[in-house]
DNA sequence: GATTAGCAGTCACGTGGGCTGAGTGCCAAG
DNA sequence: CTTGGCACTCAGCCCACGTGACTGCTAATC
């Protein structure tokens, strides 16, 4: 059984060990925090903790670290999360607001997350598979070139550009557009794919082999769930960390560069609907040993759910990443759900 | 003065250093080329090139590494940039050809050229300043909520929502699309970006206020060259040869991450309108001591110029570096100048 | 004049021994 | 259950030493 003050000493060797990246010993403990009692008694708690495998010793005559268990009991049952400071939440709000378009506020979720954690940062684009088509476009670049541009009701524009075998004037495009616009628009991007690979058969028409590839074209951009991307900043955090990973940084900066390794991990994290944490080990199987990662889902409301969160070494600060995280996670739920 | 071979001996000094990252003997260089001489010729004409400041020795007792001095006369007078192999050759056709959009081909590109020169590699967005504006669409998402897209007729589409002060409905905003359509289309991004302003100050119809906000806003994304964005890929190869740079790898980290101080740095390369190459101590003044840049610049036919390249340590395979960027630069222009 | 062999000199680097100090575990007393 | 005390351990540091990879120089040779 592993009593009260216990548990208190084993936060405080977390919070001493993440600060100071050095073994923390009985001594060290008795110094800086005012548990009432003497190192000896530290000594015999710490004796407690390390039959439990919460923490270990580097080597015999040495201060101890956590354990992967350790972290694991510190974040479930120790960790305040505390709320950010007055100013960081005004930093949220005004560096987050000035964006125009979805790319500008991922791209400047991704870079503020990294900097309140002073971690790496990872945010994946939201899913539009259950946003409906509001419009298409059709724009001719050149007499067989036209420009397809598909406008959902979350206001995400896709474009591709489709080559055709045979000339369209203007007169015929607006009938094509008006065509697709009538078997596309208001069906949810899933079924408007659908669709518009159905409209693809009826091919008993003037210009069917026109309408032929741009409903394909158009189908194919419908498709395209955009929640395969990743954002990512802060790199040089990780590298600032570096000693923390037991030498093979590289392989972590693989890992993140591959994207579908930290796509399948937040994946198996969708199940925790809030924030999650997955410490050390419990990502050796991505490839990712030594590595924590706390990520929060984001929703936008009846669409489908993604995920931001930091990646960082085992020895993180894990309350300051887990309120940050929480914090720009809630923001943006907030504003993609007013739009 | 230095002779033919004492140049010879440069080369054979820098690439051997490049391989090994281990300072280089007489004794190596015999063995490993086979120049007709002895050790201590080659001796003697290292004792020249280190006259020269062309090479160093780190301590007494040990062979010699270029200095940056070294590495300018080996990159202008000695690489031979050797063309990439067939099969190289085929893999930035096949890999870039897949692209759909420019965002996928410059994404593909970066990831490309990390690949072939395994070291950090950069892509900046190409301007549009000169491209002109084919076609701006309205759409409306809610009664008070206007997505404006932006189409040039290089097929770039720039999107930015607008908020009215006042509900539109689909009437008037055909009227207003149609307005906004005269005024811009076939003006280059500047000149639309002057028109659609001067259109703000016409406030004397209904609506005044709807046109005025919408003018403002595509006036607003026409301002927007994006050449000054980088897509960025490759950082693991910068953290693989962490050991060049002297311990100050999240400096240049930093800097990249930055983005601005690579623009700078591309600014001040642009004179040179093939490939450049910018060594060690020449980008001190941008916070990259021991970093080299390798670039080449790739153009749209009759816009603007922009560059791409690899940043790596001092110590880099120049020659390879060079022909990667080269013969990608030249297939970026190719594929860009057909669209 | 260029090249070569030979030789003395230098100095980074690896190894091994000894010391130090932080920190532990255990025990007996409070 | 807590505490003071004491013996023990061991990583890290310092230093001295030997080794080997180089160089630079000189004198002989082509």
């Amino acid at each position: 059984m592993v009593s009260e003050r216990s548990l208190a000493v084993l936060r405080a060797i977390v919070q001493d060990y993440v600060a100071s990246r050095e073994p923390v010993g009985s001594k060290t403990i008795v110094d800086r925090h005012h548990f009432g009692v003497s190192a000896a008694t530290i000594r015999n708690d710490m004796a407690l903790l390390e039959e439990e495998e919460l923490i270990a010793a580097p080597h015999t005559s040495s201060g101890r670290i956590p354990t992967d268990k350790g972290y694991r009991v510190f974040v479930d049952q120790l960790a305040d999360i505390r709320p950010l400071s007055a100013a960081q939440r005004h930093a949220i709000e005004t560096f987050l607001g000035e964006s125009n378009d979805l790319d500008e506020l991922l791209g400047r979720t991704v870079r503020l997350v990294s900097q309140l954690t002073r971690q790496l940062a990872v945010v994946q684009y939201p899913s539009f598979a259950r946003a409906r088509v509001r419009h298409v476009e059709l724009v001719s670049l050149a007499p067989t070139r036209v420009l397809c541009i598909l406008i959902s009701d979350s206001g995400q524009v896709e474009q591709r550009l489709a080559e055709l075998d045979q000339d369209v004037d203007e007169g015929t495009l607006a009938r094509l557009r008006n065509r697709l616009n009538e078997v596309a628009a208001g069906l949810t991007m899933e079924d408007a794919a659908i669709a518009l690979s159905a409209e693809t058969e009826h091919a008993d028409r003037a210009h069917a082999a026109v309408l032929h590839t741009l409903a394909a074209t158009l189908a194919d951009q419908a498709k395209i769930t955009r929640s395969d991307r990743l954002v990512v900043a802060g790199a040089a955090n990780l590298v600032r960390t570096e000693q923390d990973f037991a030498g093979n940084i590289l392989g972590v900066m693989e890992a993140i560069e591959e994207q579908v390794v930290i796509l399948r991990l937040f994946g198996e994290m969708a199940a925790d609907d809030g924030i999650a944490v997955r410490i050390g080990r419990e990502n050796a199987a991505f490839g990712l040993g030594e590595t924590s990662v706390v990520s929060s889902s984001f929703a936008v409301p009846g669409r489908d759910v993604s995920r931001l969160g930091v990646v960082g070494p085992t020895r993180m600060d894990y309350s300051q990443s887990m309120a940050a995280v929480r914090a720009v996670a809630r923001y943006l739920s907030r504003t993609l759900g007013e739009s």
